[in-house]
DNA sequence: TACATACAC
DNA sequence: TATGGTGTATGTA
């Protein structure tokens, strides 16, 4: 009845390597499990990990015979579809920002010596990010640092400089208000942002109001007749003018080119880069920025056939809220991406609570909040007093 | 209400 | 040697 084939099988679905990030494709998963199994094997959080793994499949055999003795139950899906669609909202255009390995990146950037090496930001209990290179060994975030000396023998592990991300993340912020004054934070290195109004103002800029010198810091080249009020920050003592020095480069005025714009001041600033997902939904956006990683970007068109294709096969795990948990129930069910979802939605609704089955129906349907909402996380943000380590920022 | 679970960073 | 800390949301007893 236990069946250890069972409960192994199980086991490696929580202990496993989780290479759902960027910068670990076609890794040799087996040796690297085969690893942290041995390194893991017989402490108490193994034997822990081993108990929740079966209550989660205990749940799964619940719900698989609740299943079985279904009858066909007549649901309103389709109305609520239908509703869901009529309010679809596709106006309005958000960015989700993401700074990549940014713990990492900030290491590297100060310490040139190990940009060439495997390395990562924690302790030898726990690391907080690695870099690319790192993670080619299976070394990520939330790993212990003794495990990932084992995958990676040569790993530097540099402590958290923790007074200095904070910094880093201020200058960066000070650029997401140029797009967004309310802004939302969601670390220290991720922030989503709606920049419709902003996409208003800049079509009536000129050239010079989106124009940037590679070497200068963050302001717009200045010319000598237009809007100087608009550049409050700008140095005044030493203009320099295009041609003179560093290379100029345009922006344009379209969604794309200001978030391309917005992370080459964040380069230029800080000397880091990020990633970026557009898109007319947060759930969208959120998505968008993890395709590109690293220092690229991705828009989804505010179209219903463009979100439709891009959810199509789309992996439910990639979505925000879907954590292991979920993405194993699913995938009883043989739901793996958010097209399935949206076919299942009667089974669904019958399994799962009301709110969990509509939160899957918004998914399939490519939907997600439009509004980015600063006031409700704004007074826990400030009552926190140190920054939750964040632990995927890759 | 209190506690447990899932999820995020 | 060693597998985080904190907040939110949701479900259940």
């Amino acid at each position: 009845m236990d069946g250890t084939a069972d409960s192994r099988e199980g086991m490696l679905s929580r202990m496993a390597l989780n290479d759902n990030k960027a910068g670990m494709e076609g890794l040799d998963r087996d040796k690297i499990n085969n690893i942290i199994l041995e390194a893991s094997k017989g402490s108490r959080f193994y034997v822990n990990e081993v108990k929740k793994e079966q209550q989660v499949n205990e749940r799964i055999g619940k719900m698989m015979r609740h299943k079985a003795k279904l009858t066909e139950q007549q649901i309103q899906k389709a109305q609520l579809s239908a509703e869901l669609e009529m309010g679809r909202e596709l106006g309005r255009v958000i960015v989700h920002v993401d700074m990549d390995a940014f713990y990492a990146a900030v290491e590297m950037r100060d310490c040139p010596e190990l940009k060439d090496k495997p390395m990562a930001v924690g302790s030898m209990s726990m690391l907080s990010t690695s870099n690319y290179h790192a993670r080619r060994y299976g070394v990520r975030a939330a790993m212990p640092g003794f495990i990932a000396k084992k995958l990676c023998p040569n790993l530097v592990i540099v402590p958290l400089n923790f007074d200095k991300y904070t910094a880093v993340s201020e200058q960066v912020r000070e650029v997401f208000a140029a797009y967004d004054p309310h802004f939302l934070p969601m670390s220290l290195d991720e922030a989503y942002l709606d920049i419709t109004e902003h996409l208003h103002e800049r079509q009536h800029w000129p050239e010079s109001m989106r124009s940037y010198k590679s070497c200068d810091n963050e302001v717009p080249v200045e010319t000598d007749n237009l809007s100087p009020v608009l550049f409050e920050d700008s140095p005044s003592s030493s203009p320099s003018l295009p041609g003179s020095d560093g290379k100029v480069e345009v922006f344009g005025t379209s969604p794309e080119e200001a978030v391309r714009e917005m992370r080459f001041r964040i380069e230029q600033k800080t000397s880091l880069t990020a990633s970026a997902g557009i898109a007319p939904n947060m759930m969208l956006a959120k998505v968008c920025s993890d395709k590109n990683k690293p220092n690229g970007q991705y828009s989804i068109l505010p179209e219903r056939q463009a979100v439709m294709d891009f959810i199509r096969d789309l992996p439910v795990r990639k979505v925000s809220g879907i954590g292991k948990v979920t993405e194993k129930m699913l995938a009883a069910l043989d739901i793996f991406t958010c097209a399935q979802l949206g076919q299942q939605m009667r089974v669904l609704s019958l399994l799962f609570s009301e709110t969990s089955w509509h939160h899957f129906l918004q998914i399939s349907l490519g939907l997600g909040s439009t509004r980015i909402e600063r006031c409700v996380t704004l007074p826990a943000l400030s009552i926190r007093v140190t920054e939750p380590l964040p632990l995927s920022e890759m």
